[in-house]
DNA sequence: ATTGACTGTTATGTTGCATAGCATTATTTT
DNA sequence: AAAATAATGCTATGCAACATAACAGTCAAT
């Protein structure tokens, strides 16, 4: 089996897989291309996109947050996150708030329009992670969670 | 436990998951995105990126493969293939051949130097991937390998 | 008080990915 | 055989994701 080809490689020193399909990055790159294919489309009902979502999820999960802690959450880019606002703003999503102690900051919150909003996201979502995930148990989707967040967990602090 | 409440919420209906870490999807953009940091940095060395690797490594493990067919393969556009090619063969990674039968077609064998450039990127990835993966034993790297390539070869062939 | 750091923001560039169209060659249908 | 259909390699082009640099305003630290 694979696996013991990649052990008997790893323990004679051969570490490098054998063929492209061996590269896990390989298999994560498809499936991940795979899943945003899905989601967005299954989004497109709502008319926002995968990233939109993420933001304003992290409102919803974490009211009050900044837009400078909802990029260090999503490790993206503190430019790149003025659009997604701009949108989910212009729709009612959320609320911007001067944060008391420090000028600098404004708390979002979400509104009850925004709470909806993501409800309706998730729902949509998880139809399309239903169908995606048909061929896996629960039990594997557990299993898949915990190793994918393992991953990208190490990337120093997630 | 996480997957006694996902059952529990399929179960009574409500499938959409609460939160935005209960998503497969999300955990796959975030495993994705930084086992691509870290192969292209890796790559680095080699002075490509992981999309060159991709194909070089199709042409090595299938000798004689089309443009056309990589494309299939590894599910990109015809478009978006030309520059990769031409970087390659610029560098004397491959060759191009005229089908004998087909005078639109050309077959592409990979060259001395490309195997050899291939193997050399092949170890590069498998210590990136060494890294990526020390905290999954060898076992729960093969059922990982294995539980993305159903999600990703569900797309109507892969 | 000045230095340094953080916030939200604009501007800009790069890469990946997708569409449309084209000339050439093959295949299929009539 | 002729005509319609399709496949190949390719150019041009656009959009979306992602990254860098720089800015003014605000705060913290020395």
């Amino acid at each position: 089996m694979s696996g013991e080809s990649l052990k008997k490689a790893q323990e004679t020193g051969a570490e490098s897989p054998l063929q492209l399909r061996d590269l896990i990055g390989y298999h994560l790159k498809r499936a991940s291309a795979w899943d945003l294919h899905g989601a967005n489309a299954a989004l497109e009902a709502a008319g926002l996109r995968t990233v939109s979502m993420s933001v304003l999820l992290t409102i919803t999960e974490n009211p009050g947050v900044s837009a400078a802690e909802i990029c260090r959450i999503l490790r993206m880019q503190r430019a790149n996150i003025v659009a997604v606002l701009a949108e989910l703003e212009s729709r009612g999503l959320f609320l911007r708030e001067a944060d008391p102690g420090d000028n600098r900051i404004q708390r979002l919150f979400p509104t009850a329009k925004g709470r909806e909003e993501a409800q309706h996201m998730l729902s949509l979502i998880g139809a399309h992670e239903e169908k995606m995930l048909a061929g896996l148990t629960l039990a594997e989707r557990d299993e898949l969670r915990r190793m994918l967040a393992i991953i990208w967990r190490e990337d120093g602090e997630g």
